[in-house]
DNA sequence: AAATAGCGCAACCGCAGAATC
DNA sequence: GGATTCTGCGGTTGCGCTATT
């Protein structure tokens, strides 16, 4: 079946890293009148971006409750037994690390994980295992390795059932948090802007995950909050 | 100090399924 | 019921930063 473009990439769009400005047009449209309907949300903002960029920008990087910095030891090991579990599924992994995109996730098994993964093997094994099964990894092969290495993580870790899962699989925990260390990710793009320029609450410690968040919920309210602190 | 390699991550792409017309 | 559009997912790429030579 032939795809049609969507309407928003008949004109000109932009691609590549956003700018404050759309940013900030982004977070504004959203606080006024939700997320979703992407592609009628990218043209009624005037942004000259596809929906899905739109989209994949508020879900990957603006959204007030996405977590910022290190994954912990913690959400480590629930990574890896998650993955044990479904595979590459990274937005159903996502689903029980709040606050962590599937995009994150997915970067962090590729980047470490995956590298720990290689170097455990090639120092622990002579034997069939592959290099190309753990760079594009068959799925059976994979969850053997995930389950051998989640078997050596437990030894030295112990296997706390990190953050509270939610009880209902449909309804994901919210933790309003955002990391302190959300704000140099926005001052590295956009460098005109300096933490203490946000005006923002200060963010309290979470009990849980030890993180810094913000004790609103308020989607809404922070990003007004966010957009005010820019004018 | 310059060149280069490696790494981390944001963003894009293609696809499939769902929703809508 | 078929065509079209939208949404979400997983895989991949490319760029910027840092470490190393």
């Amino acid at each position: 079946m032939e795809k049609r473009q969507n309407n928003s990439q008949d004109n000109e769009v932009r691609k590549g890293p956003w700018t404050m400005e759309e940013d900030l047009i982004l977070i504004n449209y959203i606080a006024n009148h939700g997320e979703g309907v992407w592609n009628s949300l990218a043209r009624s903002a005037g942004l000259k971006r596809t929906g899905k960029s739109c989209r994949l920008r508020w879900l990957n990087y603006l959204r007030p409750d996405v977590r910022r910095g290190n994954i912990t030891a913690e959400e480590e090991l629930l990574i890896m037994e998650l993955h044990a579990k479904w595979g590459n599924r990274w937005s159903k992994i996502a689903k029980h690390l709040p606050g962590r995109t599937d995009n994150e996730i997915k970067n962090y098994w590729r980047t470490r994980i995956q590298k720990h993964l290689k170097q455990a093997e090639s120092s622990t094994s002579t034997t069939t295992t592959t290099s190309r099964q753990m760079s594009s990894p068959d799925q059976n092969n994979h969850d053997q390795i995930c389950a051998s290495q989640m078997s050596t993580a437990s030894a030295s870790t112990p296997s706390t059932h990190y953050i509270s899962s939610s009880n209902n699989q449909n309804d994901p925990p919210y933790l309003p948090s955002i990391s302190s260390s959300s704000y140099p990710h926005l001052d590295h793009h956009h460098q005109a802007m300096e933490a203490t320029s946000y005006n923002i609450v200060p963010p309290q410690m979470h009990p849980v995950t030890n993180d810094h968040f913000w004790p609103t919920p308020d989607e809404d309210l922070w990003a007004m909050q966010l957009f005010n602190s820019y004018n």
